[in-house]
DNA sequence: CAAGTTATGGCAACCGGTTGACAAAGGCCT
DNA sequence: AGGCCTTTGTCAACCGGTTGCCATAACTTG
């Protein structure tokens, strides 16, 4: 009898919804203002707009503010203003672990500047990128696309209602954040010419990916400045089974050293290839690119091409935050460097005995 | 002379932001009221109240929708609701690969439900997990911690608050999603056991992880079922290169078996053995917990007791959005089964010499 | 010390939905 | 046909900040 089970039995003190307020952690400014005895757009200004208020007012409202625990109510703030603090980084496939330290570098940076950090996935997919996409718009400042798979137009047409970074994929009028891919190619290339390689197989990645035909071009013109012959071959995608795949191409191909268009391929390839007999390194080298979580665990652990992915993700929500407050010119490409990571996977082509 | 570069020449429309709104996709509920030439209210009804107007002015200001464009803006529904169509996610690192499965989980599942996800770092900190988590809880609707290092008091209080669900780990009076080791570690020990293995040492995880403690005990357990000897070992953090680290005293330990707290413990250490010339599994045998991503790269691959982290994490969203909606009944326990994932890292013992 | 500035706080109108209370309109019954 | 109950739409008061405009108060300057 003491606790009866009708909600609506005995609740005079208004909805009493399950997760009641309880009278706390809900102190408005006009409760600031009611306990500082000020009016309530003077606890605002004192709130927001520093020096607008006399220093004398502004302590006693923040006095107020403390002794009420006041925290201010970000819908109510971003209902006159647009402003959300918040900003959202799409991604193609969230468990693809390029895209890890992409979401950790634009989380920590975001955390840092105050800003809360929304999380999207598209799937591979264009039209569920995109629909992501407006979805977030609503309710973010700004939006960061990692290697986004949707048309140069929508891109553009999204920048023009908030600002935008793209990541891993250079778009006229947005501002970008991409690896330099040549410089960490021209090493790789240099490092199996020298090994005694002629013949390099370069593995593309999906067809809409900019990065991959940038890699391609990367390895072509390496190959072509160390006098090798460089061939492409196709994946059917760009996971570890993709790899698994295109083993047999690799090996018809005549190539004795590969570069794969990521990690993932790269594994998939090697496991392939040492299932099949092939001993990699003497027979065949292997090179990736990315350096994702995971690359040394293989045995050879892998050689690969190493993107900043974490300095991409940081360096794009820096980039973003920028655009926010009007700092900073506009449409910058933010280049960042890649570098050739050398271990078990590549090395001296044995002689065929 | 016809692009004017000063932006603020001929602008007599108004403010004028760098990413105005062009009078476009800002439709209101009073917009499409007088078109459709009802009230804002009924319209309000029309679009969230299913069944409150009638079908024939519902159709009408459906129509008067679409033709605007129109998008419900969640700030001006969240402010007087409260609902926000949102939750957390709390995530101990985002680059640890266990959590990535979680948060893809938890991510289909919001997106399904027409939910958004916001995702969060603690950096494995207790204080930071908090901060966190109080910052979150002003705008999402609910609470999803994964694998939370902060007191079960903190997170009760959390939870009095707004509805919280805990993956990984089990607080009284909270949903809470966890695997069951203990079916995935008999497996693993009478594994084990059959393999001709007499000693088994664990390698415990972080002081306040509760999983760790549950899988020590489940170890014990099934150890003592199997009549197998069980020694616990500590590692100084649940890292690769904390499995290289206690590679010392595993071997000091004179076990032939070793199973870790998680998969990056196994691989480090495994690392670290083959690196001294120890044979795995013909001299020791190692087991990982969870079958993180890339536990299946190494050689030998890893066996491992599989957590179906996915599962988890959509599991929680699930229970999650049913507290939501007040379905579903108070605080329950969701429990998930573990398995051996038996590869190539544990076998039979073969003789010294 | 008067006149002119500037710094400071108050008023009130928004932002865009939601919702309780109520009245008008319609349907059903005898 | 009159009385009663439902359905359906309207009114108006919120939710909690923000901000342009204005009136003072305070300060500068001649």
């Amino acid at each position: 009898m003491t606790e009866p089970k009708t909600p609506d039995a005995a609740a005079p003190a208004g909805p009493a919804r399950k997760h009641a307020r309880d009278g706390k952690s809900n102190a408005t400014i006009y409760d600031i203002a009611k306990v500082a005895g000020v009016n309530p757009s003077t606890v605002s200004r004192a709130l927001s707009k520093p020096g607008r208020v006399s220093a004398k007012t502004q302590k006693l409202i923040e006095d107020a503010a403390a002794e009420l625990d006041y925290h201010v109510n970000p819908f109510a703030r971003a209902l006159p203003t647009g402003r959300t603090n918040t900003f959202g980084l799409i991604v193609a496939d969230i468990t693809n672990p390029t895209f890890f330290d992409i979401i950790r570098g634009a989380e920590t940076t975001a955390t840092v500047r105050d800003y809360t950090l929304v999380l999207a996935e598209s799937a591979e997919s264009a039209v569920t990128e995109l629909t992501a996409a407006r979805r977030m718009m609503a309710t973010v400042d700004g939006l960061i696309l990692a290697s986004p798979r949707m048309d140069d137009d929508d891109i553009r047409a999204l920048a023009r209602d908030k600002p935008v970074v793209v990541i891993n994929r250079e778009v006229d009028g947005v501002p970008c954040v991409v690896p330099d891919v040549n410089k960490g190619i021209s090493e790789a290339v240099r490092s199996l010419a020298a090994n005694g390689h002629t013949k390099v197989a370069f593995v593309a990645g999906p067809a809409q990916s900019w990065m991959s035909a940038r890699r391609w071009e990367g390895v072509q013109a390496a190959c072509e400045w160390s006098r090798l012959d460089a061939v492409r071959l196709e994946s059917s995608k760009p996971t570890v089974d993709g790899g698994r795949q295109v083993a047999r191409d690799v090996r018809a191909s005549g190539a004795t050293a590969v570069l794969t268009y990521n990690d993932l391929l790269a594994i998939g390839l090697m496991q392939e290839l040492q299932a099949a007999g092939v001993v990699v390194p003497d027979q065949i080298s292997i090179v990736g690119f990315d350096d994702i979580f995971g690359a040394d665990f293989t045995t050879p652990p892998l050689t690969t091409v190493r993107s900043p992915l974490g300095e991409c993700g940081s360096g794009a929500a820096t980039l973003l935050l920028e655009l926010l407050h009007g700092t900073g010119g506009p449409a910058a490409t933010l280049r960042v460097e890649t570098e050739l990571v050398l271990r078990g996977s590549s090395g001296r082509l044995l002689p065929a005995g």
